[in-house]
DNA sequence: CTAATTTCAGTCTGACTGAAATAC
DNA sequence: CGTATTTCAGTCAGACTGAAATTA
């Protein structure tokens, strides 16, 4: 076993010495992650919004009205900072905060008209921001990158987040 | 209000709502990445390690004794928490901190036989936690994602990162 | 009574800023 | 003097915990 780790793309180093931090999947993810999330989040404080804010628009448009722990499981946002993110929103009057008739311990959560306008918005600016981190990609390795990513996601998402 | 948000899960909504967030490949980076970091910071929790740990050690190992400026150049830790990771590391006799004779501001960082020791055990367990992260992909593509994230690391690296 | 929902207060970590101390 | 290196104190955001208030 004394050569099991020289393979990989090594330009013929003998040693067992192999570019151990440029080929850790792991770092490289998180070092992508970070450079991404850092595009997002800069652009998006353009339009004074935060990522969050996208991803509870985003899921009430797909879905429709929803009380806040729904909204908590369907975006992956903590219940307890959802509470500020609606505050954000419902403050610019992107979305409305009602009490559910049914069950009044429940807030009822509907985008509003300007919500779904500010959503557009932020759909054609994140679009311009994947567009520039995705920029060395050719467009099909683009559908294989987001694939690949997706079945990560589902394969640990549904056992391991919290979802339902 | 309207029936204009009732598109819905349903496959096949001609209206122009796709499913945004499973699809914009930024979230889904930070999504997958987040379920990384933290297989990866439990695991190494489990040997008192850190994600740093690995990078500095690795770094050490590859490319030899270094300053800490060096050392956070070529890890991209930054310098103002690179003293905490050599001082860990330090205290467990992994590396050791020495004026540099040429330069006395600079400090030179080497790894010690056990930090070599150290560096192995972490190697291990880091094939065992990526193999669990990347569970659902074939062999083939596991090398493709690691190319796809390599090619958007160097793209951006290069340019965006302090890097050189 | 127990359970669920929203909310608040606070913790912990990673990434970062700014400035002091030391040496060039 | 200005510049580089290490170091420290502190900021900021995201993810999370625990518990109070309200209602079922």
């Amino acid at each position: 076993m004394s050569s099991s780790a020289s393979d990989m793309t090594g330009p013929g180093d003998g040693e067992a010495t192999p570019a151990r931090l440029r080929n850790r999947p792991t770092r490289l993810l998180a070092l992508v992650a970070l450079h991404s999330d850092r595009l997002v989040t800069e652009g998006l404080a353009g339009l004074e919004a935060r990522r969050w804010h996208y991803a509870a628009l985003a899921s009430l448009q797909e879905f429709g009205p929803a009380s806040q722990t729904e909204l908590s499981r369907r975006t992956r946002i903590h219940r307890s900072d959802l509470v500020a993110v609606i505050n954000e929103l419902a403050e610019r009057g992107f979305v409305e905060r009602a009490p559910d008739p049914a069950d009044r311990r429940r807030n009822v959560i509907t985008m509003t008209p300007q919500g779904r306008g500010h959503l557009h918005r932020l759909d054609d600016l994140l679009a311009t921001i994947e567009d520039d981190v995705l920029a060395p990609l050719a467009p099909a390795e683009r559908l294989q990158f987001t694939e690949l990513l997706t079945r990560l996601l589902d394969h640990h998402g549904r056992s391991c987040f919290r979802d339902a």
